[in-house]
DNA sequence: TAAAATTATGTTAACGTACACATTTTTTCT
DNA sequence: AGAAAAAATGTGTACGTTAACATAATTTTA
């Protein structure tokens, strides 16, 4: 039923100008001591908490956001973001916000870095990005956070630059594969790894996955052979039977990226029935979910992650709001069944 | 760059006072033909979006929202939804917003009758609830719906006077603990569905959770055998051999509640060793899933479904975000490793 | 046709905050 | 002491929307 208490209530109380409370609150200085300590006495009392609505009516300022992701042309894992993106624009439409979408070519550094300082020159507010190449990001970030620019990552793993971040703990998303695999196989027996070697490399990301996969085995104390392998889109597609001849014993495959659909439609053409699991709900995948070519999906959430990171960022520049250091999602596992509920 | 066009220009480009302009918005009359056609005119052409901090900075108006959920303190599963409402008042402190907690006694009907009228009587603005009894509920919601009073319900099924909904499809949700006991058994063998009978009966829950369940085996054309047990906590803690000496052939166990510890531990204590699937992330749900004695949970997110309630309807007051009429959360698998990323 | 009634339009104050500016009080210096 | 400088405090306005109120224009009525 209570009204919160504004600068006026204070200012009562404190027996003082509301021009004289905004100084105090704000330590511009020119108040004297007394009127500094009834003041503050008086904010203790009545619980003060500045409203934010009419705080960001009158500061008014039009923020410009942009926001640099790879270009989902080239591959459609960045879709969804996009989607995520345009949501968070439609929800705060009716704010005064400039948002600004630049895409760069995910197998080319060189148009990061190009992007990243078409955006430096346009003098922005905030930035949300992918830091896709470990030296380029670091340079931007560190050249944000000089220009004291509002700056969150998504979906790459963090670094120590960042400022801040959402995206998820791969390494536990590794192991989380490795349990879901030993789920579906009678132990001890051979298991593959399997990296899908793209244009790019995103190599960090993929080695953690790993690294997480490996740690949940070797926690076994079984004796499970775990193969590394790291193969081209066209390899898989075309020459997969050499693959299989050369190892003949795999009993499941765990593959780290959303090209997840081709493993599982290679050795599908082979006749082979192993269990497959692999990353993202792109609609090869689900396919695959459905057929039973793949069992699990685990989803990375992408356009959470860029609607989240978004959203932090347009929050913190309207209403202040704090922003943690780093933002982990959850890891969400997929099948055929559960998969209509997160499209 | 720029900022958004307000009522000042449409006045200006329209050529009448922004009290004319006003009037045109909120069609509360008084206003010739022809300068309704102008300020029409120049909304269209200048797109105008009303401001919603200045809206509700001018509206400016203490709402009351009341929360009626389980007592926590009888099944711990409502743990969570407390968190998720504490949440929000956290992170809309600085609004004035006056919320008012109410529980009830899950096993008493009357108590969830008494506190709803009760929370009539205060002339609430919003109302958050849990319609745990069919009959009970749609009393409160007609009343709810009768008198205007902005409502959402969460966490049990949909039924026809709601006015908006946040939870799970929990056909779906049947659907997905099928799929995942297909991923652990040899088929075809015989399967138990156990419903853990509490002091209430939640039966609605439980048998779209069946329903689901059952129709995901039907489909695979296989010879399945499906049991339906109702057994009660007591019964499962000391009289569970019994029920194994009763039906010898269960080859994996499906639990349609929070309760799913329970059964765990009761098989494990007969030293039986088949697959569990069931629901929700109690801690003692959680410490059967690192013993290995669950292997896989379903998640029903209370904590999210109280959030996104209260926030739905805080939204709706504040910015007058409309409200969709169903929001379905997604349907979290959850196993021993990616159970910490949703904690 | 003039007064009264009706309808159309414009003006202004408020929501709470923030800051420029004006005014008052205190201190410093000659 | 008295002027000048510095410090402290108060006042007013704007942000965009809303609505009560005041005023102006038009229509109705006697």
């Amino acid at each position: 039923m209570k009204k919160n208490t504004t600068i006026k209530d204070i200012a009562k109380l404190a027996g003082v100008s509301i021009g004289t409370v905004d100084r105090v609150l704000h330590n511009r200085g020119r108040v004297s001591k007394k009127a500094l300590d009834k003041v503050n006495q008086a904010l203790k009392e009545l619980e003060y908490t500045p409203n934010p609505i009419a705080r960001s009516l009158r500061n008014n300022v039009v923020y410009t956001i942009h926001i640099l992701i790879p270009d989902a042309k080239q591959d459609p894992y960045w879709e969804p973001c996009m989607k995520g993106v345009s949501e968070l624009m439609d929800e705060f439409a009716a704010f005064d916000l400039n948002f600004s979408l630049h895409t760069f070519d995910p197998s080319k550094p060189k148009s990061f870095l190009g992007a990243g300082n078409k955006i430096l020159g346009e003098d922005p507010d905030a930035l949300l990005f992918v830091p896709l190449f470990g030296k380029e990001s670091t340079q931007l970030q560190k050249e944000l956070n000089d220009r004291n620019i509002l700056s969150t990552t998504f979906n790459s793993p963090v670094w120590e630059h960042v400022h801040h971040h959402v995206g998820q703990d791969l390494f536990l998303s590794g192991r989380v594969g490795a349990k879901l695999v030993s789920n579906l196989i009678d132990k001890p027996c051979e298991i593959a790894i399997i990296h899908v070697e793209e244009a790019y490399n995103n190599a960090a990301h993929m080695q953690e996955k790993e690294n997480g996969f490996r740690s949940y085995f070797e926690e076994q104390h079984t004796d499970f052979k775990i193969l590394t392998l790291i193969l081209g889109s066209k390899e898989i597609r075309n020459n997969f039977d050499a693959t299989v001849k050369k190892h003949p014993h795999i009993e499941a495959y765990f593959i780290t990226t959303s090209r997840t659909y081709e493993v599982a439609n290679a050795i599908h053409k082979l006749g082979i029935k192993k269990p497959v699991i692999g990353y993202d709900l792109l609609p090869e995948n689900v396919v695959c979910l459905h057929n039973d070519k793949v069992q699990f999906l685990i989803h990375q959430a992408p356009r959470q992650q860029a609607y989240l990171g978004l959203r932090s960022l347009v929050e913190k520049l309207l209403f202040n709001k704090e922003l943690a250091k780093v933002e982990l999602l959850p890891i969400d596992i997929i099948n055929s069944e559960n998969v209509k509920s997160y499209l």
